[in-house]
RNA sequence: GCCCCCGUAGCUCAACAGGAUAGAGCAACUGCCUUCUAAGCAGUAGGUUGCAGGUUCGAGUCCUGCCGGGGGUGCCA
């Protein structure tokens, strides 16, 4: 058991000591709420009890806290002490013996460490990135794939049975429109004046794939009908650009379990069985000659159209019934990474898992805000329309991949994020990322002078641990014993950013350490104790590298 | 108009389900390499958390109103 839940149990165990005792009286007390105090001094848990209680027992706080700090016993060597600070709370201090425990797990749980089963082996989906096959992923996608990716690692860390999907729109307009891109530049380039279609694909990257078919075909579909050409052109291009898309997310390090086409699912007829499924129950109706879903009657603003008058689906239709196959493959909790311009989408699409039949709660949306690209402090201008865009291949190219996933990890998914290209590639104490990367290479520069093996070092049985006793050894140790409980929110709250916090506090802290403490000594019991330690602390920064898609380099 | 997100140090951002004296990094200034990597460390300075109310033992955090920025509001995706 961790020192948290035993500290938990203290507590309960003396409340209800306190009350038998008729020190206070008969209360429910509920979870008992643990946080880690800012303040060195305040320990290093703390709990508020005391205070949520006052009011319904009719006392101050801190009589309340005295009465309960009265009735613990402690649990022998968890504690160095425990006292009643400021309005009211009881601050537990861990013993140093249960400080220098947590190594012995970090040596036992090695790549494993932080892990939970909090999940419970639940079965989760993480789709992400998912962007249109008509053109190449811009940074924004970069973002939402490093996010994903890492939120995946997070939650299975914590216990879930994670998979990562790609969801493709490899049907209706998008798709069309690209192939009408294509058709337009193959004519242009073959001689002829045509306009640009609306909503067409500027980008440079079109023109250079009409040139490619105008290589390899000439003019072989010039003569046909515009129709048949698009058809043809899309048929041709969209699996090229879905391969270039996959291509761009392995440099990204981010592996997908499922690639699930929209197209597909139209062709096994799962769109038009969720439609009838829904005109069933009573929720889909006509109107105005269009196929509407009674959103309104789940929390949204108004009804929406499913199938429009000309017979087309909309791009909800399909999406239902995508939803729905998610759920029928067993996923218990569904979380959707969408661009925040989506955000009008997220009440109509948990009404339709209402509609369905489902807990609208397992679907889980996170919304992401922009990047916004600098070079030198200077914006550098991107334009949708022209197709001016920096791609992630480019970005990746010129920062790197560490870089890139670590920058796009460093800020909360619904704030803009502000990616400086020269700042990402200066090997400089300004960029976060070779900072961490530092203490790693560092560590394992002294586990190389030690001559000492690392596998040797972990043995705990060669060790005395008792020999750590400085201050910054200690807090080395407190950090360490923190993961658990990052990772853990980081899963709960969608927040895998807070890793990269904690990534760049645990280096701190052993750079601090590197300064007050030399490892290395002629005091041989010391060395092994401290190779231990930093052994530890190299094996929980690589964790966490891990986790966010990051190596965890041992020279640099 | 209505809905959603954001507003914290000069800049970029943290702050765990409301907690104790709001924290980092960068930029600025001052020190520290004959000893395991100076891509490092230590220190100084920097704030009425956009504004005004409210809720309570306690508010950056919750509620109301306002100001400012972004997004949405389609038989588009």
């Amino acid at each position: 058991m961790n020192p948290r839940k035993r500290i938990q149990n203290l507590i309960s165990e003396a409340v209800s000591r306190a009350v038998s005792e008729g020190l206070l009286p008969p209360v429910e007390v509920g979870d008992i709420e643990m946080e880690r105090p800012k303040r060195r001094e305040h320990g290093d848990w703390s709990t508020n009890i005391a205070m949520a209680v006052a009011g319904r027992v009719g006392k101050k706080p801190r009589e309340v806290a005295e009465a309960v700090l009265g009735c613990i016993q402690d649990d022998p060597g968890l504690l160095s002490g425990v006292e009643i600070a400021g309005p009211g709370f009881i601050n537990f201090h861990l013993s140093p013996a249960t400080l220098r425990n947590v190594l012995l797990e970090v040596g036992r749980k090695g790549p494993m460490y932080g892990s939970s089963n909090t999940g419970k082996g639940r079965k989760v989906q993480v789709e992400f990135v998912s962007a249109n096959p008509v053109g190449p992923l811009h940074v924004g996608h970069g973002r939402w794939a490093a996010f994903g990716d890492t939120l995946a690692n997070v939650m299975a860390h914590c216990g879930y049975d994670v998979e990562r999907e790609f969801y493709i729109n490899d049907y209706g307009t998008q798709i069309r429109n690209f192939g009408k891109s294509i058709s337009a530049r193959y004519l242009e380039l073959l001689g002829q004046q045509v306009e640009f279609p609306e909503g067409g694909y500027a980008g440079h990257y079109v023109t250079e794939i009409a040139r490619r078919i105008v290589a390899e075909h000439g003019d072989e579909f010039k003569s046909v009908s515009e129709e048949d050409r698009v058809t043809r052109f899309v048929e041709m291009e969209y699996p090229r650009m879905l391969e270039s898309i996959r291509e761009t997310l392995v440099k990204m390090s981010v592996d997908f379990d499922a690639w699930f086409s929209e197209r597909e699912l139209y062709d096994r007829g799962e769109v038009s069985e969720t439609l009838d499924e829904l005109k069933g129950d009573g929720y889909a109706y006509e109107k105005e000659g269009a196929l509407w879903l009674r959103t309104s009657s789940f929390g949204d603003e108004k009804d929406r159209v499913l199938v429009r008058s000309n017979e087309e689906p909309t791009y909800f239709a399909s999406d239902i019934a995508y939803h729905h196959d998610k759920i029928r493959r067993g996923f218990e909790i569904l979380i959707d990474v969408w661009g925040a311009d989506h955000h009008g989408y997220v009440p109509r699409m948990k009404a339709a898992m209402a509609a369905m039949g489902y807990d609208p709660e397992c679907l889980v949306v996170v919304l992401g805000q922009l990047v916004k690209l600098f070079r030198s402090g200077e914006p550098v201008i991107m334009s949708k329309r022209t197709g001016e865009i920096v791609t992630l291949d480019e970005l990746l190219e010129e920062v790197g991949v560490d870089a890139a996933r670590y920058f796009f990890l460093q800020r909360s998914h619904d704030s803009p994020l502000e990616f400086d290209i020269e700042l990402a590639k200066k090997e400089s104490p300004e960029n976060p990322v070779y900072y961490v990367q530092y203490a790693h290479a560092r560590i394992c520069s002294i586990l190389n002078y030690s001559g000492i093996s690392e596998s040797d070092i972990s043995d705990p049985k060669g060790v005395d641990l008792e020999l750590l006793g400085e201050e910054a050894e200690f807090e080395l140790l407190r950090k360490i014993s923190e993961l658990e409980e990052v990772v853990e929110y980081s899963a709960q709250k969608y927040v895998p950013h807070r890793l990269t916090g904690y990534a760049e506090e645990l280096a701190s802290l052993f750079h601090a350490f590197y300064r007050d403490c030399r490892v290395v000594t002629d005091d041989e019991g010391l060395t092994r104790a401290r190779l231990f330690l930093v052994s530890c602390a190299r094996r929980v920064l690589a964790v966490v590298l891990g986790l966010l898609g990051v190596t965890a380099p041992e020279k640099m």
